[in-house]
This record gives structure tokens, sequence and C-alpha cells, in this order.
DNA sequence: GACAAGTCGTGAAGTACGTACTAATGTGCT
DNA sequence: AGCACATTAGTACGTACTTCACGACTTGTC
């Protein structure tokens, strides 16, 4: 990571930390209005990136994206013939293109193999291989690890209510987007 | 957004949301130990993708990006000559490379341009145009809006709190990343 | 003044993610 | 049976973000 170095944070009077240059820009944008959603979607920005950045980091070499990880992991916790592209999808709720895409990464380094499903010829199951098994050995503990350090100054409950949050805004947003889908 | 149709959540028995699915990965992941802080990352994960799709969803046509706009937001609550490609990239967290991509972009829709720097002339400044101004007084309202709804059922204390927690996690990467740094 | 070392923006290349479209295949209605 | 329509994975294309490398430029030191 070169290049990144985030400025500080202030905290407002209750503790509550927040980007005074994003502050200050979300104020003029809102025209002097409420920017606390704003804010609050900025930071969601913020921390995502700091979370990538720890990743690409910490598992170093052959260090997996988010995406392709969540995929192994999703596929390593299944035991059976192997999940289908579309389920992966939305089980992960990305677009089935993009694990298209990233089962063609996994298939590349080894850890995943496609094959063919029976009772649906369109279908393409992904399985995980036995390196792709290794690879989560090796790299469940580092992983847990940098995860872990990143909520170091966290109470359990605050993971906890975190966690909460952030599922809640992908709540509303799926909700949202039920809702305009049938305004169309 | 097609194909893109997120799978509910369940509710602890204290109410907080979370991934069936992806606990159930994290578990087999971690070897049955904690999994509170790969989950809160991955809930990080899905709150941003949701967030983006929101915005993707809501600003339609001329609808910048999460990245673009932030950095137009940056430039329109500076009224000077204009703030360099690294300050910016600083102020916003990402890699000066990145600044240089969004800045093509918001020139190409005529909403910044670049000027050189008379006083340093490495430095090449991106100012906001009056089109750039028109395009924030045009979105603000829906843009507002739109990040509002996703914190629907969100009280005042709770947006600060999450604003809160995103960004002590960011600060936790930070310093990280700088305490590993001197580690090499 | 000259020159080594640091900084600045950007070109090149790679990954992740999205939409829109297509070919192959399954399904349901008549 | 046959045919309209839905669904699946994948192709094509565009954007965001990253690291690495490089040329243009400044700065600190002699």
């Amino acid at each position: 990571m070169k290049n990144v170095h985030k400025s500080d944070f202030d905290a407002d009077p209750d503790g509550s930390l927040f980007d005074p240059a994003a502050r200050a820009a979300m104020r003029q944008f809102t025209g002097g209005g409420d920017t606390a959603a704003l804010e609050a979607a900025a930071a969601v920005r913020t921390a995502f990136h700091a979370i990538e950045r720890m990743r690409a980091h910490g598992s170093q070499g052959r260090g997996l994206s988010s995406g392709a990880m969540d995929l192994l992991m999703r596929l390593g916790a299944t035991d059976g013939d192997g999940v289908s592209i579309g389920e992966l999808a939305q089980s992960a709720g990305v677009s089935s293109r993009n694990v298209t895409g990233l089962v063609d990464t996994l298939e590349r380094e080894g850890l995943v193999r496609r094959v063919p499903d029976q009772r649906d010829r369109r279908s393409v199951l992904a399985q995980i291989t036995a390196e792709g098994r290794d690879w989560i050995k090796a790299f469940s503990e580092p992983s847990q690890r940098a995860m872990t350090a990143m909520f170091m100054d966290f109470s359990a409950d605050e993971v906890t209510r975190f966690r909460d949050l952030c599922l809640r805004v992908a709540d509303n947003q799926h909700r949202l987007a039920q809702y305009l889908e049938g305004a169309s």
C-alpha cells in the first residue's frame, strides 16, 4: 500500500469519530442540511477499503481477493457435489457474472474445479479441490488474526452491533431495490 | 441491478442480524473458533456493496461513482485555485493513481479541469467547473434522500455510532499498517 | 552550480465488480 | 408434440481500485 496515508479523524463532543474534511464537503453539498447519512455512507466506504487493504497486506503472496476468499470458504463449508454459479452468486449477494470471474481465478489457482451438473445441463457446479482445502487450512489462522486485529479496541458487543448495523443497511437496500423495481 | 438478490438474514437471540450461510462457512474456516471478527468484516463488505448499488440505482444517467462524487464534493467545498492530486488522494484516503483516474473521468464529464500548479511544476491542480457546481446542486437532494433511505430504520444515535465504528476500523488499519511497515 | 535523493502525476498491467447481450438448455401451456 | 418463455453460464465492455515503474521536477547537501 503506497501513497495511501489516510488523514486522522477528529472526535465529536460525544467521542465518536468523524472525518473533518468529508464533513466540510458534505455540509457544502447538502447546503447546510443534515449530513449524518452521507457521512455514515462515506465511513462505510472508508472501512471497506481499510479492511481490503488489511487483507491484501496480511495474506501476502497467495493472497486471494475478498470475493474469491468468500467463495472458497462457502465451497469449503459444503461437502457435496459442488455449488452452481448462480447459487453462489445469490448466497454471496453478487452478480453471477462476478462469480464466473472469481471461479475463473480460483480455477486458475487450482483451488476449485468446474464440473457439469447432470441434473441441469445449463448449470455448472464449482467444487473445492484438495488444494483449496489446503489453502483454507494454511490461511485460516493468519486471516483470523488479521481481522481480529482490525477490531482490536472493540468490545465483543460492539463487534456484534457493528455487524448488525452493516447488515441492516444491506437489508434496507434490498428492500428499497425491490420497492423501486415495482415502481418502474 | 440484475442477478443480485441477496439472501435474507437471520437474527441472533439478541436480535442482531447475521448471515447464516456466511457464518456456517466461517465456522468451517476457523475450525470452530471465534467468527465474530470475520463475520463483521464480511458484513462491512456487504454493506459497502449495498450502498454502492443504491447509488448506482439512485443517480441514474449522470450518476458518478462514489469515488468520483467524493472528489467532486471535496473540490466543491474548497473555493481556491484547486487541489493537487496528491492532496486529494491523501484526504480521501485512496492511492494517488486512483485520483488521477477519477479526475480523468470528471474532466471528461466537464465537471472538473486540470490546471498546472505554478508553485510546483510537478503538481497538477484539479478545479471544479461551473458545470461541476451545477451537478452538485442537481444531485444534492436526490443523493441525500437515497442515503437517508438506506438508514431509514436507524435512530440518529445509531447512525452516529455506526460512523464511529467504521472510522475506528479504518483507524486501526492505519495504525496497523504503520506498525507493520516499521517491522519490515 | 552540481548532483543525489525524494516527490509528483501518470502509463502499464492486473483484479473485482457492474450491465447488457447471447447461446444453450429447461419448463410450462395449449 | 410443439412452441413461447424463463433461466444459466458466459462473452463483451466499462469503471474503480491497486501496485510497479518511470520521467519530470524540487530540494537538501556539498
